[in-house]
DNA sequence: ATGGTGGTCCTACCA
């Protein structure tokens, strides 16, 4: 089974290259984040006709966003609310793979603004309130299928030295920071979670996945961070066979600035 | 130290 995630930054501003995706790299389902559509508009016609029937959509007008498309049936789906905010950021869906039901978790996390103090920033403290409710929910959570879940998405932190272009220039940016990498940490303590990606990808190796829309030259300059995550449950460790970040498509037509990242599992 | 680009939906706000 062959999963991607992928900040699309409008879905429907970059319906063309969503598809060129889907036929190129055929994953059999994607998970989308910033979609920046309400449900009424979703494009789901456009993806059933290229062969993904079953779509989740939980969207709201100008911001956020995030979708399930899948070519596998869904036996069960969620939205959850984040922070008390009405937010359109998580949606899940349990999906019949061949070894048994599999739980894919679709997050797009807050940014959190410039400022990296809670204190003095409303959106920075948002950032962490809601990897505060990630944690405890997936501690609480008894009731998912415990050893057979994903959690995808832009979860808009870089956690190790090597997910930036510089740990020691990123310090203080938000993104980077110890006090949200170790809230992040948190959250993947909470039911052992596998970070995939950098299982098949050493650490010692730099790894990005956005790339500022900002710098002149993106690929010249580099200046990239790994925002965007593959994480498993334990229960799937060795599943995951091979995992790929398709750099190139930060240069296709009207880009992203995030790039897809695939896993294949043989489950 | 600053501003650089790009999205939504029309005026700022967000990334």
């Amino acid at each position: 089974m062959k999963l991607a995630t992928w900040n699309i930054n409008s879905v429907r501003l970059r319906l063309p290259i969503v598809l060129r995706f889907l036929e190129d790299v055929a994953p059999d389902v994607l998970c989308l984040q910033e979609t920046k559509c309400p449900n009424a508009q979703f494009p789901e016609k456009d993806f059933r006709k290229a062969g993904y029937e079953h779509i989740l959509a939980n969207g709201q007008s100008g911001y956020h966003g995030v979708a399930i498309i899948s070519r596998l049936p869904f036996a069960d789906t969620g939205k959850r609310e984040f922070c008390g905010k009405g937010d359109a950021r998580h949606a899940s869906a349990t999906i019949d793979a061949r070894d048994g039901p599999l739980t894919v978790h679709n997050f797009y996390v807050p940014a959190g603004g410039d400022e990296p103090d809670p204190e003095k920033n409303e959106k920075f403290d948002h950032k962490l309130r809601f990897l505060d409710e990630m944690r405890g929910w997936f501690e609480g959570a008894a009731n998912e299928h415990d050893d057979a879940m994903v959690l995808v998405g832009d979860l808009n932190i870089a956690p190790l030295e090597t997910d930036v272009w510089s740990h020691k220039q990123l310090l203080k940016v938000v993104s980077h920071t110890p006090v949200e990498v170790d809230r992040l940490a948190a959250v993947q303590a909470s039911r052992g979670w596998v970070d995939v990606v950098r299982q098949h990808i050493p650490a010692d190796e730099h790894l990005y996945t956005w790339w500022s829309y900002r710098a002149r030259d993106w690929r010249a300059s580099n200046k990239g961070r790994r925002l965007d995550h593959i994480w498993t449950t334990p229960g799937l460790n060795g599943a995951c066979k091979s995992v790929d970040v398709l750099i190139d498509a930060r240069d296709w037509q009207k880009p992203s600035d995030h790039v897809p990242i695939t896993a294949v599992f043989d489950i």
